[in-house]
DNA sequence: CCCGGCTTGTACGAAACTAAACTAATATGA
DNA sequence: TCATATTAGTTTAGTTTCGTACAAGCCGGG
C-alpha cells in the first residue's frame, strides 16, 4: 500500500496500455496507419504546428518530422507555411485524413471500450476528471 | 459517446504514464538503469526464464536477450542453466540487483507521488481505487 | 536598424528495436 | 528409433527512433 505499491500499480497500468495498443495495431494497419502515426494524425487538428504536437505527445521533434512526412506522403495531412511566423508549418488533416481518422477511431473504440468497461459511467467520468487534472496545463 | 470517450481516457492515461516514466528516467539512470531495464529487472524473480519474461512484458524475445545481457554485465542478474531443460536459462537477481531494484522502485514511487500531489487526499485515494479497478487481476 | 539569443523544422549519424534466420534441446509419433 | 515439429535463446540485418547540430526566421535591447 505505501510507496512500492504505487510502482506496482504504475507497472500494471503500463502493461494495460501496451496490451490495448498491441490489440489495436492490426486494426490500424487495416486502414494503413502505424500506431504512432495514428496518434500524430489524431492530434494534428488540435495542435497546430509540429513543435506543439511534439510537446503534447511527448515525442522528440525529429520523430514528429518523420511521422508527419509519412502522413503527408499518404495524403492525410497537408503542411502550409504560417504567414504570421514563417518558421512554422501550419498543419491540417485532409478530407482523406479525416476519413481515415474516423475509421481508425471507430476501429479502436472496441478496444478502448473493452478496457474501460471495468468502470461504470460515473467512474469513467470521475477518472476522466482526475486524469485531466493530473495531465492538465502540461505541468 | 462511450467509444470516443474511452479513447480520450486512453490518451490521457497514456500521456500521464509517459510523463511519469520520463520524469523517473533520470532517477533510474542515477542507479544505473535504463527504463526498460527496470521493467525487466523487476520481473526477473517472478518470471523464471527469458521466454516467460518476454510474454509477461510483451516484449520481443530478442529485446529481452539484450536487456538481460546488460543486466548480467552490470552484475544485477545471474543466468544459470536449467538442469531439467537444457534450453532454458534460469534467471535470478543478485543481491546487488535486489538493492538496485529497491532503489529504483522507490524512485518510481516517488515520481508517482509527485504527480499525485496535484490532487487532494480524497481524490488521490479515488484515483488509485479507479486505477486498481482498471488494471485489476491484470485481465 | 542590427546583433545576440531564442524558436522552428529538418537532416544526419548513432543507438535502439525488431523480424527472421539460426543453433541447440526437447517433444511427438509413425 | 529416429525423422519431424516445437520451443528456448541468440544473432544478424534491416528499419525505426532519437540526440545533436544546423539553417531559417523571430524578437528584444541597444
Amino acid at each position: 500500500m505505501p510507496g512500492s505499491d504505487a510502482a506496482q500499480l504504475w507497472k500494471l497500468n503500463q502493461r494495460l496500455l501496451t496490451r490495448v495498443m498491441n490489440a489495436a495495431a492490426p486494426r490500424l494497419a487495416s486502414v494503413g496507419l502505424e500506431t504512432k502515426e495514428f496518434f500524430v494524425l489524431d492530434e494534428v487538428d488540435t495542435s497546430r504546428h509540429p513543435a506543439e504536437l511534439a510537446a503534447t505527445l511527448m515525442l522528440p521533434k525529429a520523430s514528429v518530422t518523420v511521422y508527419l512526412r509519412n502522413l503527408v506522403a499518404k495524403g492525410l495531412v497537408v503542411r502550409t507555411i504560417d504567414e504570421t511566423d514563417l518558421r512554422r508549418h501550419r498543419l491540417a488533416t485532409t478530407d482523406a485524413g479525416k476519413q481515415v481518422l474516423r475509421e481508425s477511431t471507430a476501429a479502436l473504440a472496441a478496444e478502448f471500450a473493452a478496457m474501460m468497461d471495468r468502470l461504470d459511467d460515473r467512474e469513467q467520468g470521475e477518472f476522466r476528471r482526475l486524469l485531466e487534472r493530473l495531465v492538465g496545463d502540461d505541468g
